[in-house]
DNA sequence: GCCGTTTTCGGCCCGACTGTTTTCAGTCG
C-alpha cells in the first residue's frame, strides 16, 4: 500500500475516533478533508515530506498535519494518534459503517451499555436492552436492525456502469408521471464517479404543494423498492433490489437549477459554493441563491437565481462548471479566472486504438470491428490482439502474429472509409520486458503495452516494470496501467508521478481504459498526467458488439481529469495520429 | 485543525426527515 493511502486511512480513522470522543466537529472535518486530499494526491507524499512548505502547499494541510505527515513518513507512526486511538475500542469504530448510526448514538451505546462490537450490539437488540437507552425507542431499534442487515448484505459502492441503468429505469418511470416537468439523475452518478454510493433522482413539478406527494408515492412504490427508509413531503429514500439506495427529491420547476446544483454536489463543492455566496452577501441553498437578508420562508420572496445552474454560476461571477469537475479540486478558482478547460466530449473521439478480434479472445472479425468503428464515425481503428503470454486469451505467438498482420493489411485494403492499424496488446512481463522482441514490435503500426500478470508485485518493482515499458521505443500506449479492477483487485500501485514524467518525456500515452470495471488510469492520475504534459488515450478494449459503447465511461473519467480533446490521442486527426505513431521510434531508434 | 478581499483569531454550509421528545438532537447528503 502506498504511503499516501496509508496516511489517508490513518487520518480517516482519526476523524472517526475524534468524532466518537465528541471532539470539535471542525477538527474532525479537517481530518476528513486531509484524508480525502491525500487519497487523491498523485504525487508521492514521501517526496514532499522533506520540506514542510511543500506539504503546507497542499489544500487542507496546515502546519499541524504537515508535522504529523513527516513523523509518519520518518517513523511509520504518529505517536499522538496511537495514544488517542487506544481510547476507543476497535469494534466501536467498525460500527460506524452502519448507516443511520452516528457517533453520538454509538458513544452512548459504548459508554452506557458496553456495546463494543457488532455481536454485542445484536445481542442488546435481542434482549431489549438497547430500548432502555436514552433516545432509543421501539422504532429506532427496528430501524437499526434493518440497517445492520443492509450493511451486512450490501458490499461496496456500486460500479458506475451498474448504477446507470438503475437510474435510467427510475427516470423513465418518473418522467412518465403527468405532474413531472423535468427529471434527472444527480449526485456522484452525474459527476461520473467510478463508483456510486446511492442513486440520486431529482424531479421538477409545476406545483410541489399539489403533486409532490403523488410523485413521492409513485417513487416509493416502484417494483424495485424493497424498503422505504424515509418518506417526507419532498424527500424520499428507498433501498432497491440491486442493493442500491435511491433518493428522490421533488422541487418546483422554478427552482430546479438550484436543486440540481445542490443534489449533484459534491458536498465539498457545495460547501465552497455556499461560502462564496456568503462572501458576496448572498446565501445559497437548494431552493436558490438569495440576498443575505431575504426572508426565504415568505413565498413572495424571489431568489436572485434558481431556475438553472447556469444562472446561479453567473450570479456568483463564475463560469459554468461541468458536473464532473465539481469536486472542490480547484474548479471554483478556475471558473473565476476563466481558465476552466474546454472538456473533451464523446464526439471528439475519432479512433479506437485498443480492440480484440477472434484472433485472440474477441468475438468479432477484423471486418466486423472495422465496420463498427466506421459506424461510429472513426477515421482509424487498431487491431490489438493479445500477445503470447496471454495463453488463456488465445494470445498470438510470433508466427501467428505475422500472419495476423497480413490479414489486417488485407482488410485495410478491402474496407474503405476507415484506416485499420495492425497492432498488438503486448504483455508487459513482470520485469518490464515486452512479450515480443523489438524486431517484431517494429513491424506493428501500434503497440499497446499492458500489465496482465504479477499484479500484486511490490510498488518499487511495479514502478521499474512500467518505466521499462514506457522507455521501449516501440510502445505507444500503456494499456490499463495499474491493472486494477474496481471493487475486485487493487492492481499495481507504482509511483505514478515517475511514470507520468517518463510518459511525458518519451511521448508515450497513458490509457484510460473505458471499461467500467477498469477506468484505469483513474481520474486523479489522469489529471496529474495532463498537468505534467503527458498524453492520454481513451480506449474501450472492445471484445465484441456493444463494447464500443463503454466509451462514455472513459469520457466521464477523462472529464473528471479536466481533459481536453488535445490531450487525448484518440481525438487527433488521421494525419496527426500517423505522425505521433512514428515520432517516438524516430526519436529513439532513428 | 485549517484559513484569510473584515481576520494570525474566530470563524468554519444548509436543510430534510425521524423518533423521541414536549422543543429538539442526531444523522445524512
Amino acid at each position: 500500500m502506498s504511503t499516501n493511502r496509508k496516511l489517508a486511512d490513518e487520518f480517516a480513522r482519526m476523524a472517526d475516533v475524534l468524532e466518537l470522543l465528541g471532539e470539535n466537529r471542525f477538527r474532525v472535518a479537517a481530518y476528513q478533508r486531509a484524508a480525502r486530499v491525500l487519497g487523491e494526491l498523485a504525487e508521492n507524499v514521501e517526496d514532499l515530506a522533506g520540506d514542510t512548505n511543500d506539504l503546507v502547499a497542499i489544500e487542507g494541510i496546515g502546519k499541524g498535519l504537515a508535522e504529523k505527515i513527516i513523523e509518519f513518513v520518518e517513523t511509520g507512526r504518529i505517536a499522538e494518534h496511537a495514544q488517542t486511538i487506544k481510547k476507543v475500542p476497535k469494534g466501536v469504530l467498525e460500527l460506524m459503517a452502519i448507516p443511520g448510526l452516528g457517533p453520538k448514538t454509538l458513544a452512548t451505546f459504548w459508554k452506557q451499555a458496553d456495546i463494543t462490537s457488532l455481536k454485542k450490539l445484536k445481542a442488546a437488540i435481542k434482549t431489549g436492552e438497547l430500548e432502555t437507552l436514552p433516545r432509543m425507542g421501539k422504532k429506532s431499534v427496528e430501524k437499526l436492525a434493518k440497517s445492520i442487515a443492509f450493511a451486512e448484505s450490501a458490499g461496496d459502492r456500486v460500479r458506475l456502469g451498474e448504477a446507470l441503468p438503475v437510474a435510467l429505469e427510475i427516470l423513465e418511470k418518473m418522467r412518465s408521471l403527468k405532474a413531472v416537468v423535468k427529471a434527472d439523475y444527480a449526485g456522484s452518478l452525474r459527476r461520473g464517479k467510478e463508483t456510486i454510493g446511492d442513486v440520486d433522482i431529482l424531479v421538477g413539478v409545476a406545483d410541489p404543494e399539489k403533486s409532490a406527494a403523488a410523485v413521492s408515492k409513485a417513487f416509493a412504490s416502484m417494483d424495485c423498492v424493497q424498503d422505504v427508509i424515509a418518506a417526507g413531503a419532498t424527500k424520499t429514500s428507498v433501498r432497491t433490489d440491486k442493493n442500491l439506495q435511491a433518493d428522490l427529491r421533488v422541487v418546483s420547476a422554478d427552482q430546479y437549477g438550484a436543486a440540481l446544483l445542490y443534489f449533484t454536489g459534491s458536498k465539498e463543492n457545495n460547501v465552497a459554493m455556499r461560502e462564496r455566496a456568503i462572501r458576496r452577501d448572498l446565501r445559497l441553498n437548494e431552493y436558490g441563491l438569495w440576498k443575505a437578508d431575504a426572508d426565504m420562508k415568505n413565498p413572495r420572496t424571489h431568489p436572485v437565481a434558481a431556475r438553472t445552474e447556469a444562472d446561479i454560476f453567473k450570479k456568483l461571477d463564475l463560469a459554468y462548471i461541468e458536473p464532473e469537475m465539481r469536486e472542490d479540486r480547484g474548479e471554483l478558482s478556475a471558473a473565476e479566472d476563466g481558465t476552466l478547460p474546454d472538456l473533451i466530449k464523446l464526439s471528439d473521439i475519432k479512433a479506437e486504438l485498443h480492440a480484440h478480434t477472434v484472433a485472440s479472445d474477441g468475438l468479432w472479425s477484423i471486418e466486423e470491428l472495422a465496420n463498427a468503428a466506421k459506424a461510429r464515425g472513426f477515421h482509424t481503428v487498431a487491431v490489438t490482439d493479445h500477445s503470447r503470454a496471454q495463453a488463456v486469451a488465445n494470445g498470438l505467438d510470433e508466427k501467428r502474429l505475422i500472419r495476423h498482420i497480413e490479414d489486417v493489411r488485407a482488410a485495410d485494403k478491402k474496407i474503405s472509409g476507415i484506416r485499420i492499424l495492425a497492432g498488438s496488446e503486448v504483455d508487459i512481463l513482470s520485469d518490464g520486458k515486452m512479450d515480443y522482441s523489438d524486431k517484431i514490435l517494429s513491424q506493428l503500426d501500434l503497440v499497446v503495452a499492458s500489465p496482465h500478470m504479477a499484479l500484486s508485485q511490490d510498488d518499487a518493482k511495479a514502478t521499474k516494470r512500467l518505466l521499462r515499458a514506457i522507455e521501449n521505443p516501440y510502445v505507444h500506449i500503456i494499456g490499463h496501467p495499474t491493472g486494477r479492477l474496481i471493487n475486485r483487485r487493487a492492481g499495481l500501485q507504482p509511483d505514478m508521478a515517475k511514470l507520468i514524467q517518463a510518459a511525458a518525456e518519451t511521448g508515450t500515452a497513458l490509457e484510460i481504459n473505458a471499461h467500467h470495471w477498469r477506468l484505469d488510469l483513474r481520474d486523479t492520475h489522469a489529471r496529474a498526467a495532463i498537468e505534467a504534459g503527458a498524453l492520454l488515450a481513451i480506449n474501450t478494449d472492445a471484445h465484441g458488439p456493444g463494447d464500443l459503447d463503454h466509451l462514455g465511461f472513459g469520457i466521464l473519467t477523462a472529464r473528471r481529469a479536466w481533459a481536453e480533446a488535445k490531450h487525448v490521442v484518440n481525438c487527433f486527426t488521421a494525419a496527426k495520429l500517423k505522425k505521433w505513431l512514428t515520432a517516438k521510434r524516430q526519436k529513439m531508434v532513428g
